[in-house]
DNA sequence: TTTTGATGTTGACACTGTTATCATGGCCCG
DNA sequence: CGGGCCATGATAACAGTGTCAACATCAAAA
C-alpha cells in the first residue's frame, strides 16, 4: 500500500490533503458550463467526492465559498488585462487593449466574470491594475483638461462603465457578440476624441 | 351572502379571480425588498393567499413568472426614461435625460432592473424608445460622421454602454451611488465632444 | 340538467443549504 | 513510545425549494 507523502502541499489522504483548493478548482470548472445561479454547493462536494457538509470545515457558509471564487475570478481577470496590454505598442494601444481583454474575458468566462462583480467587493483596483490605465488615462486627461483630477476621474470612469456596460450586454443577450462590435466600440479615438 | 359581481374583469370569486394579475403585483411588490436570487414562487403564492401549485394554471414554471415580471420592469423603465426626457428644453438635454433615468431607475429597482435584463429578451427598443433617442443621436451622428449609419450605430452602443455599466456597477457598489457623479458622467458635452 | 374544462388543492419527490452529532486519524506532548 | 487533542471528515436530520400527478370545485356550454 501506498502512503502518499505529505510535504503539506498538494497531498490526498483520507482527509483528502487539501479540499479547500480542491473546492476551488472544482469551483472553476462548474463556473465554465453552469450558471452562476445554479451552482450547488453538494454538486461540488460530490465532484471532489467528498460529504457535502466537509465544505463547512472549510467556508462558513456557501456565499463564502462562491465570494472565493469570485476572488478568483478578479485575479484571473486583471492577469489576462495586463497579458492583453503588454503587447501594445504605444500607451494608447495598450489602454485600449485592457478594455478590449475585459470584453473578451467577460465572454470566454460569464459566469465568472458575473460573479467577480456579484460579491459587492470592490474590484476597481484590479481592473485599472498596476495604475497602468491610470497614468494612461491621467496623461489624455491631463492634456485636455488641464490637469484636473475631477475630469481624470470622470473620465475613468467612463471609460470602465463603457466597457462593463458592453461586456453585460453582450452577456445578457441585448448586443451581438460580435468581436468587431467590440473592437469599434472601444477604440480610443471615437471614445475620447481630441 | 355576498356573490360578487363578475363583471369578467377584476373579481374575487373562490377561484380568484385574477390570480395572473395577483401574482405579477405580489412579485413587483416583492422585488423592492428582495433580491432576485430570493425570489420564491412558494412564498408569492402565499402571498396571494393562494396554493403553491396554482401558479403553474398560469405560468408552465418560475422562469415564466420571471419572464412576466421582467416584462413589467421593461415597461417601467421605459415610462420613465419618457417622462424624464418629456421634461427636457432641447434635444440633447432629453437625450441626456434619457440616459440619467436609466440609471436612477435602475437604482431605485434595483431587482427589476436586473430581472429586466436576467431574461436574454432584447428590450434595446424600449431603452431607445419612440426613437427619441435614436433621432436625436442620429442627429449628433450625422453632423459628426457624414450621415454615416455605422458611426451612428457605434454612437448609441456606445451611449447605452456607459448608462448600463454605470447602472450596473454602481448596483454591485463598484462605484458610489452618488448623483452628481451621474449627472458627471451622462453629460453629452463630455461624453460625445463635437 | 348534465357535462366539461378551466382553475385550485393535496400529496409527494428530488433537490438544496445548513446544523447537530459522531468518527477518524495525524500531530504534539509527556 | 504512547496517549490524547483537535482539525477534518461523515451521517442524520430539518426546513425550504421547484415541480409533477392526481383529485376537487365551480362556472358556463350543451
Amino acid at each position: 500500500m501506498i502512503t502518499v507523502s505529505t510535504s503539506k502541499i498538494a497531498a490526498r489522504a483520507y482527509h483528502h490533503g487539501d479540499l479547500r483548493s480542491a473546492l476551488v478548482e472544482a469551483g472553476l470548472e462548474a463556473l465554465k458550463t453552469t450558471a452562476i445561479a445554479d451552482m450547488s454547493l453538494r454538486q461540488l462536494a460530490r465532484d471532489v467526492g467528498v460529504s457535502a457538509t466537509a465544505v463547512y470545515r472549510h467556508f462558513p457558509d456557501k456565499q463564502a465559498l462562491m465570494r472565493a471564487l469570485a476572488a478568483e475570478g478578479v485575479e484571473q481577470l486583471g492577469r489576462f488585462q495586463k497579458a492583453e496590454a503588454d503587447g501594445a505598442e504605444n500607451q494608447a494601444e495598450a489602454f485600449a487593449a485592457t478594455g478590449r481583454a475585459y470584453v473578451r474575458f467577460a465572454l470566454a468566462h460569464p459566469a465568472l466574470f458575473r460573479l467577480a462583480f456579484s460579491q459587492n467587493e470592490p474590484v476597481g483596483e484590479t481592473v485599472f491594475g498596476e495604475n497602468l490605465a491610470a497614468q494612461m488615462l491621467q496623461d489624455k486627461a491631463s492634456r485636455a483638461t488641464g490637469g484636473n483630477p475631477t475630469e481624470t476621474r470622470r473620465l475613468m470612469i467612463q471609460a470602465w462603465s463603457v466597457v462593463h456596460g458592453l461586456a453585460m450586454l453582450m452577456l445578457d443577450k441585448q448586443l451581438p457578440t460580435d468581436d468587431a462590435l467590440i473592437n469599434s466600440v472601444i477604440d480610443p479615438a471615437t471614445l475620447f476624441p481630441r
